[in-house]
DNA sequence: CGGATGGTTGACAAGATTCAATCGGAGTGG
DNA sequence: CCACTCCGATTGAATCTTGTCAACCATCCG
């Protein structure tokens, strides 16, 4: 049988990577035609932009390979990254009509994409869909809530450990290596997404890995050596 | 007719003053006994503790008089406040099984009490009722996310901007007075939520104040004299 | 009247940012 | 295959902002 366009990224849902984690989760191996049907793969090279904030809403997605960063930006330049999105991740929780944050792929990435009106319809049809749906966009406040905590009360070495170590989690908990943890973003994007300078990241870094709590056998790849401690310096956030 | 204990804080739910904008909306004038009948008045003294964070999650809440704080502490004390609310605001949308973060009232207030047991039954029997819920989430969602940009990419001074604006702007949408606006919380809260120190807030109010883009009758009343330009310093955010 | 609480202001120090230089690896072209 | 360039990351030094510590003020309440 041919490939067709429309095509998960992987292959057909049910081979699909993501299956048992992402929102068709919700849906029985019998439902997910449906789902199928108004799917559209679609993927991005690295730095690829997927939305561009301000845009109206045409287009939901659930990321199947690869990272995606969220981030808003203001008029003078300066960005605040909101969140990574995992292979698993849902695209579009956050908004109604238009988009409130631009969306880029850290590194290269497959996805799923599905128009809004048919993907409302669909959620109308399959209550399971809408209430995972809603799960997912609870865990999202809650994670958006705990990086108001990093970002307002802690310092940069504290904020570093934190994200290294609920990065560590999520990447677990979507079944990814967790230790040693690829980082595919860059020291800009932790930055932007900690609210510090890269030479802060850096230095932040360096600290750590003298502390004997990581090692980095190169800039994108950290291992924790002692979780315990790393925790500790954290403050116990994520 | 005698006061009935669950009786609304501010009598029946059809006189309620948040009837039209809270979670009650969803629900039409003659469906709405439903909901009075899980519903318990809770009143709150001034920096009375209505949740701790870690307990498990009883009780949902609507907010009809005053204000509340949601606060998330470190285990050395330090603590970021994640959010106010205001009349019509829900309490319990981000947790599932256990309160991720402390609630307090900021003043005295009032609010409606339900157990979360039949709240989640009354959601699945009136559909309306768990879509306003959705969208209630999915507006904290996109408040926590701006809030990131306010803490991590913003100087002192634009983050009061941006939140004196922002207050501004939600007790307008809730029908409170919003020019002048009464600034019920303290300047701790208030340093608390923006991720900075009493002083410091304290300094940027007499900025905000010398270069005459508010005015301040006294320290718990704000009046946005140039929104304008007030806008500018807060980088248009919120 | 006096104490407590919350707010403002000042002086100083610590810490992050800024600016600049260096390093290292990846990719390119000779 | 090697030299070169480019980009990202690291490190160092100077600056500047914010936090810290302290004093002072005003208001409220007992």
């Amino acid at each position: 049988m041919p490939e067709r366009a429309h095509r998960p990224p992987c292959g057909a849902c049910a081979e699909c990577g993501v299956r048992t984690m992402a929102v068709c989760a919700a849906l029985a191996d019998d439902e997910i035609s449906a789902l199928e049907r108004i799917m559209t793969a679609r993927r991005l090279g690295a730095d690829e932009t997927l939305v561009v904030e301000g845009e109206t809403r045409k287009r939901v997605y659930s990321l199947t390979e690869g990272m995606l960063r969220l981030s808003i930006a203001l008029p003078d330049g300066r960005r605040q990254i909101t969140g990574f999105l995992l292979p698993g991740d849902y695209l579009g929780l956050a908004d109604d009509e238009v988009y409130t944050a631009s969306v880029e792929a850290v590194v290269p990435a497959a996805l799923c994409s599905f128009p809004v009106r048919e993907m409302d319809a669909l959620i109308e049809t399959y209550p399971r869909l809408k209430d995972r749906l809603f799960r997912f966009t609870r865990a999202a406040l809650r994670q958006a809530r705990e990086n108001q905590v990093i970002l307002g009360r802690l310092a940069p070495v504290e904020k570093l450990a934190a994200f290294l170590l609920a990065l560590s989690r999520r990447m677990a908990e979507n079944k990814l290596a967790d230790n040693p943890v690829p980082l595919a973003m860059t020291r800009a994007d932790i930055a932007d997404y900690l609210g510090l300078t890269i030479e802060t990241v850096s230095r932040s870094f360096t600290k750590l890995r003298n502390q004997g709590l990581i090692r980095l056998p190169d800039a994108h790849l950290v291992e924790i050596v002692d979780r315990r401690s790393l925790e500790a310096v954290a403050g116990t956030v994520a």
